[in-house]
DNA sequence: CTGAAAGCGCTTACAG
DNA sequence: CTGAAAGCGCTTACAG
């Protein structure tokens, strides 16, 4: 079916591996062939066969990202830029969802692994096992990673929002809007992204001599949906929540509503991420807005600095800035201070 | 630095031949022989290189979706769906994000023939040419479109949602809803499944003696945001409008508000396709459901059912069913008949 | 049941 | 500049 080097070399009265020379290299091959070559490849409609390229090579210009469910609004953005920088360099992005489940985790690496895919793009790692860090660290392919690794794994890139500044800036920003006791509703101790906003807000709060609570439970909007009616019931004196993200933001909102409070009048809300659907929802989310697009981006950057230069293998780390983005789900509690300067 | 089929065969005293069948077949090899071979591959941690495998047996084991763009929730939704019913079936799945763009869908097509995907799933093929067209249906690889090619090539498979049932639906909807004046605001006519909407729309309110005002612009929010506009200023008589898409339907509620009317008091709203935002908007949006993950699920069984017997090579067709999702955004106008058997 | 050979379609030193 | 050869790592008739 296919027509392959072979048939153009018949065709022009070469040597296939003239063929080739002609159709990949710029010279060490007379003009005129060269130009024979390439009109017969074109009269054939030749396409090269990859996968013997690949094979030839050891290159398959491929590249994977491993996230846990596309339809999250977040990785949709993260996957977007993540793709358009593979495309530009000419390289294709494979899509798996894990559902951070550690066996589809373990098997997607695996057979991504055996297609020599030559970079992997990853939300996490804290679902494997040591030894399965382990392995993939030292597996050869570049990874990058969207949450800091244990410190015992070296091999790892990183790409970061500056999630340790989100928190502050969130935290920073309540306080100097006059709220004393600030809610935070997070998810486990071992995320460590969450950990990060946790302890930025924190220190802004504790710091100013405000009271921080901090309540753990699932990151999600149920999650936080629960979490919130919780602390409604056991705390009167909550006038703000900081949510670990927007998903959470909107659940706990729901709370707050179905308790049949009003947000901001009754209980300030601020979220993390700046998704989308922030600006859509009413009252407008004010929140902590992280480059998604950039951060896909810059891994697929990074992926394919090391997948070219295998030489110097140590990993690469990407901070990105975060910054506040105020809307109308929060408000100034006694007016100390005006908005100037909050907004930006 | 990857250990081969050779490193096994030298490992336990048999030939390459012998490690091959052993790994991939369950008989033609003597029971010890296999027990020495796996032992022996998992001992060195053998991971067969599946581009070698491919360009032996012809098979990459990979299927790619071109869709205009993974940030819109529909393709996200489909992705998902896709996806799963790929990796159950031991396939990858590369994305690829067109936005419609005739040159990027066709460099992303010839890429992906050369790495010998096995079949492609792909929005449309509108904006290429006649040429191109062909080409595509003729390239072998199975293809299957999420709207209706042009009448004159064959070799596409669909699927498809109920479009016209679809706009059948809403328009009967808001008839029973009391409405006498209609408007419709939809892309160009070029575009198969918004045609289909307007068509069943068109047919069910005109049907029933009430009057379709169809509006043309750009699907999309912004588009939708100008239709609107627009259509309020010209009439007066308006109650309900049916937007092609979700999107156009958040966009036109926007315009409805900044006139200062209210939905659904002043104003019925409708929509299609089920986002999620859409049960979370204020007011909740009524709209038409697509069975989106299960369109995803579907493609990817279509493809693979013809990757796996190309000897017969007919192309399906696979028609879902929608259904009417009633919230807050509409409202019965007269109440002629109650609302039983509306909201189904 | 197993080995030896040829082949999948490319690339890349090595000669000339 | 070009050809002949070997190799990338697998699979699969063909013998035995």
């Amino acid at each position: 079916m296919g027509t392959t080097l072979k048939d153009i070399a018949r065709e022009c009265g070469v040597d296939v591996a003239t063929v080739s020379r002609a159709l990949n290299e710029v010279y060490g091959v007379r003009r005129e062939t060269r130009q024979k070559v390439l009109a017969a490849a074109a009269r054939l409609n030749y396409r090269p066969n990859r996968l013997a390229k690949g094979l030839a090579t050891g290159r398959s210009h491929t590249l994977a990202m491993v996230i846990s469910d596309i339809r999250n609004p977040f990785f949709a953005e993260l996957a977007r830029g993540a793709e358009d920088a593979a495309y530009q360099a000419g390289y294709e992005l494979v899509l798996c969802n894990s559902d951070l489940s550690p066996s589809k985790q373990v098997r997607y690496i695996h057979t991504l692994l055996e297609k020599r895919v030559e970079g992997i793009l990853m939300n996490t790692v804290a679902g494997l096992s040591p030894a399965e860090q382990e392995e993939l660290s030292g597996s050869g392919v570049p990874i990058v990673l969207l949450n800091r690794p244990p410190a015992s794994i070296r091999g790892f890139s990183t790409v970061l929002a500056d999630n340790y500044e989100g928190g502050h800036l969130a935290g920073n920003y309540l306080v100097e809007c006059g709220h004393r006791v600030i809610g935070h509703l997070t998810g486990p101790r071992e995320h460590g992204n969450l950990a990060e906003r946790a302890k930025g807000f924190q220190k802004a709060v504790e710091g100013a001599r405000a009271t921080a609570l901090i309540v753990r439970g699932h990151h999600s909007g149920e999650g936080a949906y629960e979490m919130m009616k919780k602390l409604l019931s056991q705390r009167k004196d909550v006038t703000a929540i900081f949510a670990a993200n927007d998903a959470m933001a909107f659940g706990a909102m729901r709370a707050v509503f179905d308790a049949g409070l009003r947000v901001p009048e009754d209980l300030s809300m601020v979220g993390f991420d700046n998704v989308e659907l922030a600006g859509i929802v009413r009252p407008p989310l004010t929140t902590v807005h992280q480059p998604k697009y950039e951060m896909g981006r810059a891994a697929v950057e990074i992926l394919l600095r090391r997948a070219t230069r295998p030489d110097h293998s140590t990993p690469e780390h990407r901070l990105l800035e975060v910054k506040l983005v105020v809307r109308e789900s929060s408000r100034i509690l006694k007016g100390r201070r005006n908005q100037q300067g909050l907004s930006s």
